[in-house]
DNA sequence: TTGTAAGCGTTATCAA
DNA sequence: TTGATAACGCTTACAA
């Protein structure tokens, strides 16, 4: 590849012009602007980025640290992380199935000198640590964190009131035996999901049973696993809140061999609104949370950051989360 | 951050002496070493990557070029790459959503210096002169193209032989009205599923019928709308061929809404084999395809591309496409 | 408006 | 086994 150099020769021009065409700097000629664009096609020249970050010590780049994650979460906050960069003329680095805090502090280090931020999902409390030590060195926001660090950028989705919601309707329909398919422990959303449905509940009046609270652990089998489970389940409960709509599918799934008929039978009510949520028999009533927002937030929240005069200045921003009615929980209870 | 000079001057050595240490160069001695390890340590110092890549002309990274994607497919690729790459202790930098060569083409120029090689999505047709483009200047490994390159580097799909087989097996359970719907125009996957459909047609002495050639492009909307059409089809198909997954999903749940089931008033077969496809209901027979190793294969395949001394030097390799059976296609047809 | 030259943080080639 | 020092390809004062 041509460097600097051969276009300032080829162009006859000295280097620091060919560098401020490429800048777009005002202070240079139509004349021997026009050169070095030729002579720059001609040679098939594009500047170095390495060396470009070195001089300017900025790499227009962000990265993005993530556990090891699958499906539709996964895609749509890089999608929005991708786009929101992209119209900001940044490059974006990858790096994730990060299962703890070394793993993810050796790949943040990797990083350095390539990025000048970091966005970091880090919701399993057992890369919580890595955030402490990677703040020390580089601008962070932080993704839906395990814990509020208090001197971070953060974007989180709002679980807690997304699962109260859910509850809520499935109260209103007149449910009082509710259980509750739980994400996997250590985890941020899980948690927080299940705070939520224990509030909805003792808001109620109605004292949250244990044997309700069923494991899984945001995949569709262990929804699957689950329907098993709830048959035998007494007193039988008359409706079921999956923290995932993955979850939900694989429940759903089960019921349907195990001839439980939803809404009839049993109600369900998922989370998160994938896609294929209003796909499903029956059309899945959830609570829905823009993951693409996610991801664009968190960009422009990093951006906000490295503008800023302040370096310590940090804000949190949460993202809503809100319920849609399908038809998985049916019209009310028909007896009470 | 510290700089290899601060470290050195910590440690009472050179920058070159700090320079081996970090690159584990045998000679250096043990004390030495750990005093460099030491004050490494103290100082938080890692070594710039970008310099590093300016002095080495070797950027240990790799960038991904890809279309506008959506869902399983996209972030299964993705995951494919990122765990192959980091194996060999590459970086990964993403690039998504081009709709264009000129966008392709500029997002690879932004990348250079930056990434030793690249990755390209150009299923479509619309981005296949970016692929040329760009090969002039940068090691290349293309999946799924649109265009067979022959100086390429190609990890592909077998969409050929996997939509002969769904086809083949409607047609063992008795099926001669399938109907197929068919992916957006001008994309590889689409045209070649579209194509094995054909084929398997033809072999067995059916004329293709283009009115049963209905058009979708692979979301689960575009299922669902085919669904209505579909009943209106004379002679109305027994069985229906869906180019992915997604939009298995749509039809599906606009078959039900339509009070068609299936498999006894139609069969359905899917591609992709998503992760939810044997959790639908039916649990739907479709094509399995490895998306995760087709990330992997295409790092695996520009290592060596990198690594190889003839530059000329290109394979094409072709992962298996393989029929899974599940329910939504029935045992075959009662009355023929 | 253009050119010269210093410097960004490394690695690599020589010497010592 | 270590240390000077010249690149690497670029940006950016400062001069002209």
């Amino acid at each position: 590849m041509a460097t600097i150099r051969d276009v300032a020769r080829a162009a006859g021009v000295s280097i620091a012009t060919v560098s401020r065409v490429f800048n777009g700097s005002p202070r240079v000629g139509e004349q021997t602007a026009n050169r070095v664009w030729n002579a720059a096609t001609d040679l098939d020249y594009w500047p170095n980025s390495a060396a470009r970050s070195l001089t300017t010590s900025r790499t227009q780049a962000l990265g993005v640290l993530l556990p090891d994650l699958h499906g539709e979460f996964f895609s749509e906050v890089i999608r929005g992380i991708d786009l929101a960069a992209r119209q900001a003329k940044l490059q974006v680095l990858i790096s994730s199935s990060h299962a703890n805090s070394d793993e993810m502090v050796a790949a943040a280090r990797a990083m350095h000198g390539r990025v000048d931020g970091l966005i970091v999902l880090a919701s399993e409390e057992a890369t919580a640590d890595a955030v402490d030590r990677i703040s020390r060195s580089t601008p962070l926001v932080l993704l839906n964190p395990c814990r509020k660090f208090a001197e971070c950028n953060i974007v989180s989705l709002a679980n807690f009131a997304g699962a109260q919601a859910a509850v809520a309707h499935l109260l209103d329909l007149g449910h009082r035996d509710i259980a509750i398919i739980k994400g996997p422990t250590g985890n941020i959303d899980a948690d927080e999901r299940l705070q939520g449905y224990r509030q909805a509940l003792t808001m109620v009046g109605i004292t949250p049973f244990p044997a309700y609270e069923m494991q899984g652990d945001f995949t569709e089998l262990s929804g699957h696993r689950v329907a098993e489970e709830l048959r035998r389940l007494t007193p039988r409960p008359t409706a079921v809140f999956t923290t995932n709509d993955c979850m939900a599918i694989g429940l759903l799934s089960g019921l349907h061999g195990l001839g439980i008929t939803v809404p009839n039978d049993l109600a369900v009510v998922g989370f998160d609104d994938i896609t294929m949520a209003r796909y499903l028999s029956p059309p899945l009533t959830t609570v829905h949370v823009d993951t693409f927002e996610l991801g664009q937030s968190a960009v422009r929240l990093l951006l906000s950051r490295l503008w800023s005069s302040d370096p310590a200045s940090c804000s949190q921003e949460t993202l809503p989360a809100t319920l849609v009615v399908r038809s998985s929980c049916g019209s009310g209870r028909s007896s009470s």
